[in-house]
DNA sequence: CTAACCTGCAACCAAATGGTTGTAGATAAG
DNA sequence: CTTATCTACAACCATTTGGTTGCAGGTTAG
């Protein structure tokens, strides 16, 4: 999870998640669209594969990216279950409340 | 953005938004919990509240963190849309797949 | 075969991160 | 009033991050 969210914090990184998710991209191909150097681009890519955000597959000379929304749902996951808890909250408190208009209510 | 996925991206700093979704904490009774010392807890919460993950309230003499449920739905929902993306894809290629079945059964 | 292209990796650098200790200002408790 | 508690902030340190350039290896094109 660390690792996740890490490689999404940086715009640069999020952006090529979103273009690789659509279709494949070789990583020169990705480097086009930046304002920095190729071996930078190569840097944000290997960060995404270590978080498992995005696959390399070798075709020839060069290699496809892909993004994987499998672990783009875990995070997803994970987040939806801090609001859960929030929610939790809200409706015990919610209930507290229901319980105490009950009671002047009887 | 940024700030909050980097935020989110160390396993105490999740454990403090997790902790102060369902009640507020100080900020000494957070540091109770973690082998490091309160100036570093303190630092972790600096970083949630610069993402504004979290907001602190003061009540006297000691400071009240509590989550921010919003700021995570914020994050959440980029997710979804990169899932969207995604899942549009599938979508699409699956469009293209009914459409050549369609093709060889007219 | 040779030249061009795509990629990976190392070395280097500045800035940010995550931790520490120490000091100082408010507030509460005795 | 004095003392203890809670917080903020600065200075410092090691490690990581995000960028650079340069070089070497594999693959395709001519």
């Amino acid at each position: 999870m660390d690792r996740i969210f890490q490689a999404l914090a940086d715009a640069t990184r999020r952006d090529i998640v979103s273009r690789t998710l659509s279709h494949e991209l070789s990583v020169s191909a990705l480097a086009e669209h930046y304002a920095m150097s190729f071996a930078a681009v190569q840097k944000h890519v290997a960060v995404l594969e270590r978080a498992a955000l995005v696959t390399k597959v070798r075709r020839g000379r060069e290699q496809l990216v892909h993004g994987n929304a499998e672990t783009l749902r875990r995070a997803a996951r994970l987040l939806d279950a801090y609001e859960k808890i929030w929610h939790d909250r809200a409706e015990r408190l919610g209930d507290l409340l229901s319980e105490s208009e009950k009671g002047r209510e009887q």
